[in-house]
DNA sequence: GATGAATGAGGGTTCATTCAT
DNA sequence: GATGAATGAACCCTCATTCAT
């Protein structure tokens, strides 16, 4: 019992230290620029070990990208759920998106490497894969939705449209980010880029009865700006 | 001399031919898809004689990439100059990313693949690097300070964040759609997407006085409005 | 005593389980096609566990194939034993390898991979080796033998000579059929082909007082045909 | 030119070379017992080269294998061909495998490992696939047809079935021999053997009114015996 | 006795690059 | 200048076997 348990500990351990180990490889030297070789050598290991926890280098580059997109979706989804308007819902993803960077760096860029990766599911595609990218969409249609719904957003707003727009967007950031080179990155404030490009989505499609100029505050970090008056009146 | 001069014109032909169908191969099977022997199968060459023109693989593949950059950026600049106004510029260079992309998907594509191949000259950087980068943030620059100057852009604008943030936010948009396989592309409208996305960062920096829904209007094809009046009268 | 009889029991029974999946993974893939990995997994064992049941891979498939060698040279064996004299020792064993063909197809075939998997003991060689070969061959020798002695068989038969003709002719039979995948042996009447051959030798060695067709007759299952008298005649 | 003619003969003796060294290492060590990297090492070529001359160790081993083949079914086609009656084209044709085997014994082994290598096409199947196996039992189907037309066969004879019959104990014979390791087959007489077998099918399916004797005696090397006489009587 | 993680040699294949012709 | 044969390092992957637990 308690040796399974441990057993089960171990690779758990094993499994951990070859997604960090290769994490950091990734984000260094790229996807390509690294050889199961270099992961067994940077771990003692033996490469055929490397097989004992992944079926192949494919199924170790999936688990980590898709790991990075699922903790990356999870984080935003959890925003969208706590709030209390479409127009709300939208800002609280785009600071998400914002504050998500400054924490998870990695995550972050690792989210973006999967088109690069898996390039058939890319996460601009509206269409109903069973996989990540429907998540992604799913997520911004239903806030827009929402917001129309509720008038906090644009009445005129086509919801379809925008949302693949905004996805568009949304996704093409975080693809940049990833593909800047560490040591440049870090001389370079990518959350304000970051945050200063949602500011822009969230005046496009927000009830235009909102004054631009505090839809920009509630970006703002620690920001606690009530919109609402403004487009319940227009109800 | 007669027959250096042919000499030289076989040679620069013979690159060109390369650089062609180096091309064709980048955008029908990635960057990473294709090999020297295939290029030289296609042109009815030697693998060897491919490095009497190109010192390798390396550089023949910066060569197209940068060809594509420099013809995609001077289409910019080109458009740019014939502006009359900084908020002018900046609404032609955004037609332009637009039309560009129309009319040369490919070198738009090939453009968003430098990041990818040289991530060491990321267009974003504000640095001068000797190389391309500096065209575009010049560019860009350029406009906005143009814009402040005259009274067509926001006068609270910050010229130096907002040209990161706008290049940011270009060239992110153009990675992302070299990255969409191409029978994918073909299925979208990704010149409306990148329309809109413009449309955004024109109402961003616009002057406040100016109608935003005649921004808008500014980057429907074909269109001739004159904003002139409303910022005009501001000064 | 118990413990270690019921000991050795689960031994056996362990052996016995390994032997029976790996049979049939050589049927079903060739002995090249499947790995100790595979064996392990059909029986919810442990890779290493097989390990203590066999030393190696080798011993294992040496194992597999001696065995079914043992049990069609056995059932041979049998037949010939209760032969009333040489030839009808020599028709008995052709129609054995029909019978047991059709009976026990998987050790048969099983038989026919000896060769391949252990060429150093062909069957075919007269050789007193430390195996199996020198049964076969002394079988079929001795039905010679005693044929030739009891006026059976052509009294011109070179029995040594013959002895090697025949076991490399049955043995042929065997491997080939060996190597038929089993999906268009289903479709082949393997059994008749067989027959038809055992029929031939019968032929050849008989003597030749006895009415060829006679002999052909005695090979349809179920007949009941007595040649003494021809050769007892000659006599 | 002169160039290119010389070019080509390097490939070709190259390709020649490979194929030489690698027909020995299959006689010597079997399909399986070989990499590529024995032979570059024997010809003291790097690994890459063999990859000049063929598109893997699949495309090596078919043309050398397929080679053997096509080799051998000439040569029997060529008997054949040469023949006055049915039963005089499989005493050819028996003949002819009895002779090949003693002048062009590996290519005779090498035909025989077809089957282990492409099991997919075994030439015992009277399939009509657009490869080698229907020309060897459309040879045989022929022969056997024509001598059932001519007298000179049993005309009871199936022909159909003995086809199969004939085709597969042949074949069987061949694989048989193929995978008796060099040094044994040295110290056997397998020609004798597989000569004996062949005088067996031949008094198979003669015309019965043919004496047997004369069908052994026109196996012996350099018989010239006429049996025209006696099926002709029959006729 | 049983486990299964770890090994490590080896296999086939690809390809950018070199260099004698 | 042009060739293309040759290289050799790398890469991903498989698997029989070992051994500490």
């Amino acid at each position: 019992m308690g040796v399974q348990e441990r057993r089960d500990r171990e690779k758990n351990r094993r499994r951990d230290d070859i997604i960090r180990v290769t994490r950091g490889m990734i984000l260094e030297r790229g996807v390509d620029g690294f050889a199961l070789q270099d992961v067994a050598n940077a771990l003692d290991l033996s490469k055929g070990t490397l097989y004992l926890s992944f079926s192949g280098k494919d199924e170790l580059l999936r688990a980590i990208l898709i790991d990075a997109g699922t903790e990356f979706l999870e984080y935003l989804a959890a925003r969208a759920a706590s709030s209390d308007s479409g127009l709300d819902a939208i800002l609280r993803m785009g600071r998400g998106y914002f504050e998500f960077y400054n924490n998870q760096e990695d995550a972050f860029v690792l989210f973006g490497l999967m088109d690069h990766f898996a390039p058939e599911f890319p996460f601009v595609l509206p269409v109903t894969e069973d996989g990540l990218p429907s998540v992604f969409v799913g997520l911004v249609r239903g806030c827009l939705d929402r917001g129309v719904a509720d008038g906090s957003l644009d009445p005129t707003l086509d919801p379809e449209g925008m949302t693949l727009n905004i996805v568009f967007m949304a996704t093409s950031l975080v693809d940049k980010v990833s593909k800047i080179p560490r040591n440049i990155r870090a001389g370079m404030d990518v959350g304000a880029v970051i945050g200063h490009a949602f500011g822009l989505l969230a005046r496009a499609v927000a009830n235009p009865a909102i004054p631009r100029n505090l839809i920009d505050r509630s970006f703002e970090p620690g920001a606690r700006v009530d919109l609402t008056p403004y487009w319940r009146n227009e109800q």
